[in-house]
This record gives structure tokens, C-alpha cells and sequence, in this order.
DNA sequence: TCACTTTTCCGAATAGCGTTAGATTACGCG
DNA sequence: CGCGTAATCTAACGCTATTCGGAAAAGTGA
């Protein structure tokens, strides 16, 4: 009964060291999550995919709070860091408005379990940990300048101040994705019930809000 | 130790009938969902609550699904009565709009349990009963219908079908509703970030929609 | 290569969960 | 009173998260 030490997923991950042990275990944390529901996460179910015992996690993770922790954690970092591709990518262009909408939808969609974990509260009793409630308010800050500033870039005509139409559009953005997971969560973007909402209700924020290089004088971009 | 029969919650409750029992299961249920969070429903709890052992319980539901089924199906049940309490209000006035929006937001700040349970998937696994999706399917189609009639009652300035201001409408209220009790729980409704944009968003929405008895000839109701 | 340390893993155990089966208790009725 | 039925119990199964103590493997230095 020689077997090749490789033969064997638990030798085979001795070598590969600590780090990547963890990745694995949050690797299939995730696809647990995304199959089964965010909150229907069970150890013994990751440690028999990785082909270990449940007590063995323990070495990687304190608790299962403390994985959900870092997958909170990782997924704010994701977040954030897309969000800084949007801004290479648009600027403070007139499209960001309609990109930031279809941005968290998309995320929602490809990272069902992250969305999950960031905006919903889909685990009892789970509470970030203070380093990653860090992070997540940096994000909302983040994220909230950033919607001003467009917004600031422009001209408000309906009487809302630049806080409250920036909360519109956190709110038709939330509310669009949140209604689209629930009725139609496999539609492609642009398609279904109100996955075909998300560029009229960017038009119609646009009846609240002029979009500008600059409100007084205005040019096209070339 | 000749205790009254009474003193013993069991034997209290054995002459209340099955019903009665019912009942008191039902609210400790909403009790343990509205403290702990509707995933974090626990039968032996309940049990514990009522003076029983766990294994009763299967007396009255059939498995804890099968509670979380009814408490659903009670949810929609007064959701939906609540509904026709407010078109007896409102009528098809134009505060009608204003009227549904908060009221959603009211229903949420009440009955947390059963806002989660019928609008958001707390529970990994719970899928309503085909008997219990019948009411919430009626209960969509009323509320979709209602708000229609009342866009039909006006005329909508924005270039978007009937079908999609109503869409817009309810992305807005569920968007409110959901940022509002993830952001600001225990504040009052007109009040916080997202409490006090209820109205001001109401009002935006007579932007895209004038709201009027009839686009031709109007009248002030007397 | 050998001995020693550290890291990684597992077996056993605890306490809680949902659920089932079977025995037992209490009640209403004849 | 005694019988039948409805309500409740105890015991058990298999699942979960978690802790502990020890085994096993890997790493380290001579």
C-alpha cells in the first residue's frame, strides 16, 4: 500500500504552505455559499471538499464567524477595487451614473455569495469583525464621494439637495439589484423585468439631474 | 405536591384546544425570529418558551418549515388586508402613492419577521408552499394592479410605459424599505438618511408622473 | 542520518440542532 | 369506571460547531 505521497490531498497541501490552504478553504467556503445560500454555510461540508476533518479548519480559521469574516473582508476589498476601475475607466463622465447602477448589479450577479454577505444580512448572529467594518465604511465613503462628486459635476433641478439625490441613487440602485436577485436572479443585464429597468432609470435620473462638464458652460467631450 | 392543574403550562394549555396552541406557537415563533433574526428560528427554543419538549411540536406543524410556511402565509394574509384598508383610505387619490410607499416601510418597522420572511430569503432552504406562493402570487398581481390604476389615473411625462413607472415605483419603495432597515432600523419613518427621503421621493416621482382624477377635464374631488 | 521542535491533522467528546418512533399521560365520553 | 383518542414525553439518530489532547508529518540543526 505504497501510495505516491501525491496521491494523498492532505500531503499534497502540506507542501503548498498555509496561504494556500487558506485560499482552498475560502475557495470552496464560496462555492458552498453560492450553491446552497449564503447562510447555509457548514464546516464539515468544506472540510470534506478539501478532504479534511472539521476540527482541522481550526488551524486556518478560529471560528466559522472568523471565515465569513474574511470573505466579508475580501469581497469589500473586491468591491472597492472595482469600483477604482470604473473611475479609470469613466472618469466623472456622464456614463459613470449608468455604470455605477449596472456595476452593482453585475457584481450581485457574479458574486452572488459576496453580495449576500456585503448588503444582506443572510448569517444570524454575524457581525464583521471592527477591522472589517473598517474597510466597509471605508467603501460606503468611498462610494458615496463618489456619486456626490458626479452629481456635484452637473445641476441639480429638483429641488433635492446633492445627499438626498445621491441617496436616490444608492436607493434605485439597491432596490433595482435586490428585485432582480429575487425575480429573475439568472437574467442576463439589460434583459428581464427590471434588469431592462437599469438604463431607463438612469435616463429618468436624468430628469432630476443635468449631467455637465460644468454647469455654466457646456461642451461636448470630443 | 398537590400542585393546581393549573400551574403546569402543559395542562393549562390542554384545555385551550389545538387551536389556541397554535396560535401560541405561531407568536413565540415571531418572537425568536424578530429577537434572534427569521434564520435564526430554533424549535427547541420555542419549545422551551411554551413549556414544552421539542418533539411536541410536531403535533401542531408538520416540520419547522412547515411554521415558517404559515408564518409566511399569515404575513401575506395581513399584508394584503392592510392593502385594501388603505385603497378604502385613499381611493385612487393622488396620496395614495405616498400612502403605499410608507406604509411598505411601516409594514417592514413592525413586523420585521414578517417583512424579512416574505420579502428578503433569510432562511436557507425555505421555499413557500405552492399553496402559500397562490397568496403571494395574488398578492403581487393586486399590488402591481393597484399601482398601475392609480398611474393610469394621471398621465406619466417621462416616455416610460405604465408597466415600467410601476416597476420604478416598487424598486423605490423595496430600495427605501431595505436601506432604511439595514442603515437606520429603530429610526422613525420622515426620519433618517433614507426615513426622511420617503416624501421627497415621492414627490420626484410627480416629475416622470402627474398624478390627476383625469388627464382631460380635472376636478378638485369636493 | 538522527534527534528535536513546530506545524498540521485527527479522534473523541460536548452540547446543541431537527426529526422520528414508540411509550406514556391526560382528557372526554359512554 | 374504562376505553379511545389526542397530546406529550423519552430515547435515539444523524447532523452541526467547537474544544482538547495526542499522533503524525515537516522542518531544523548537528
Amino acid at each position: 500500500m505504497v501510495l505516491g505521497r501525491m496521491a494523498n490531498p492532505v500531503l499534497r497541501r502540506r507542501n503548498r504552505g498555509f496561504a494556500a490552504t487558506r485560499q482552498e478553504i475560502i475557495s470552496v467556503a464560496r462555492d458552498i455559499m453560492r450553491e446552497e445560500g449564503a447562510g447555509a454555510l457548514s464546516l464539515h461540508e468544506v472540510a470534506r471538499r478539501v478532504g479534511m476533518k472539521a476540527p482541522s479548519l481550526y488551524t486556518y480559521f478560529e471560528s466559522k464567524h472568523a471565515l465569513y469574516d474574511e470573505i466579508f473582508r475580501l469581497g469589500m476589498e473586491q468591491y472597492r477595487a472595482e469600483l477604482a476601475e470604473l473611475d479609470r475607466k469613466y472618469g466623472l463622465g456622464p456614463e459613470l451614473l449608468y455604470a455605477t447602477i449596472a456595476h452593482y448589479m453585475r457584481f450581485a450577479d457574479e458574486h452572488p455569495e459576496l453580495y449576500a454577505l456585503l448588503f444582506e444580512r443572510p448569517v444570524p448572529g454575524f457581525e464583521p469583525s471592527e477591522a472589517s467594518m473598517v474597510e466597509a465604511r471605508g467603501l460606503l465613503e468611498d462610494s458615496n464621494a463618489r456619486v456626490q462628486a458626479l452629481l456635484e459635476n452637473g445641476t441639480i433641478r429638483s429641488g433635492l439637495s446633492v445627499e438626498q439625490t445621491r441617496d436616490v441613487v444608492i436607493v434605485l440602485t439597491h432596490g433595482l439589484t435586490a428585485l432582480k436577485r429575487a425575480n429573475e436572479p439568472s437574467a442576463r443585464i439589460g434583459e428581464g423585468r427590471f434588469g431592462a429597468l437599469v438604463p431607463h432609470v438612469a435616463a429618468l435620473l436624468k430628469t432630476a439631474w443635468m449631467p455637465g462638464e460644468d454647469p455654466v458652460s457646456r461642451e461636448e467631450p470630443s
